[in-house]
DNA sequence: ACCTGAACACCGTTCAAGT
DNA sequence: ACCTGAACACCGTTCAAGT
């Protein structure tokens, strides 16, 4: 009885503790974070996690829905700074700040994100209702808010997704300052309105 | 003789003409335009051309030098509007709409062009040179024009991934209005220089 | 319930051989 | 010069079997 549990739990795992979705979730961040989208592949995080590629199926469907997954719950844990009551100009800059740092963490990550939208789609993201908190605040008309917050997110995402794929300067001096160029570029726009 | 040249051609060519660095190329696109960037492997090109996986491999280094190469030749055949006087305000947004255009025809091209952008960089590209003097012809002062060019550009091309990977209403008309939106907010973010 | 090995249908690419 | 088949090292995933 004893020795067939024993035996049980030696063969079960080859590792220490029960696999988790969570443990599974964070070395698949990590692998991703470490070689980009092509370096996570099933077969790899299972060896990392030192068990069975096919264990993996047991928690997670398949490769698509852990990828939807970690890129869900990076969305949603994205922290946005919250409303100080500083005016809508500052407001905007802060959050598009935000959003940079949270993509530059996981530049792999966005940039799937960002290349399969379903994801961020869910309008109950933290992203989102800072965005029209803020769009509201600038004087934009309600049947415009979620309009022109898409458009927004486009470009900043346009802006992230360039630099995340070396399409701008390295000199992170020279990073700033496009960044301050681009900020000012929108928030004149949205005061043209 | 004779009849060893006729067994030769039968042999080395089960399709009708030797295969042909173009050839292989709009195949290549052909492919990607129906199933996406992942519809395109190969093994699938080959039997496409009616030949050896490995044939592609005498007219092109590697997958990814394929990839380069369609990209680069689409890059380079983008039409871009004349300089035909008008405002700046105007051209822009004929610049704007070609871009989209043309993306729009070969969306996932494109779309693996925007995440991979080496292709897009080379600064001869009639879209760069397009760019570059409507932006001086709005007044942006020389030392500028190049940064706001690439500003601009990661706008766009936020816009038009976040179209393609459809992260954006599906109604025709309402992205129409979207994208007027867009490119007001450009020119309005541009006029405050 | 959770894990596994063998197997299947795919990849990209190398290499030695064929004409 | 151009093409090929067999082979290698990878994929994701199914399925039947193990505890």
């Amino acid at each position: 009885m004893a020795d067939a549990t024993i035996r049980c739990m030696a063969e079960r795992a080859r590792r220490g503790a029960p696999l988790t979705l969570e443990e599974i979730a964070t070395t698949a961040v990590r692998l991703m974070d470490e070689a980009g989208v092509e370096g996570l592949s099933m077969r790899k995080l299972a060896s990392e996690l030192d068990v069975n590629p096919m264990s993996l199926y047991h928690h997670v469907e398949n490769k698509e829905a852990l990828l939807k997954l970690i890129c869900a719950t990076a969305a949603e844990r994205m922290r946005v700074p919250p409303d100080d009551g500083s005016p809508w100009q500052e407001q905007l800059r802060e959050l598009a700040l935000a959003y940079h740092r949270n993509a530059k963490e996981h530049p792999a990550l966005w940039g799937y994100l960002h290349t399969h939208p379903e994801v961020i789609s869910h309008r109950g993201l933290p992203l989102w209702s800072a965005l029209y908190r803020i769009l509201r605040l600038a004087g934009v008309p309600e049947p415009e808010v979620r309009r022109t917050g898409d458009i927004l997110h486009a470009f900043v995402s346009g802006f992230i997704l360039a630099e995340i794929n070396g399409h701008m300067p390295d000199d992170p001096e020279e990073i700033e300052r496009n960044y301050d160029t681009a900020v000012h570029l929108i928030i004149n726009g949205l005061a043209g309105f």
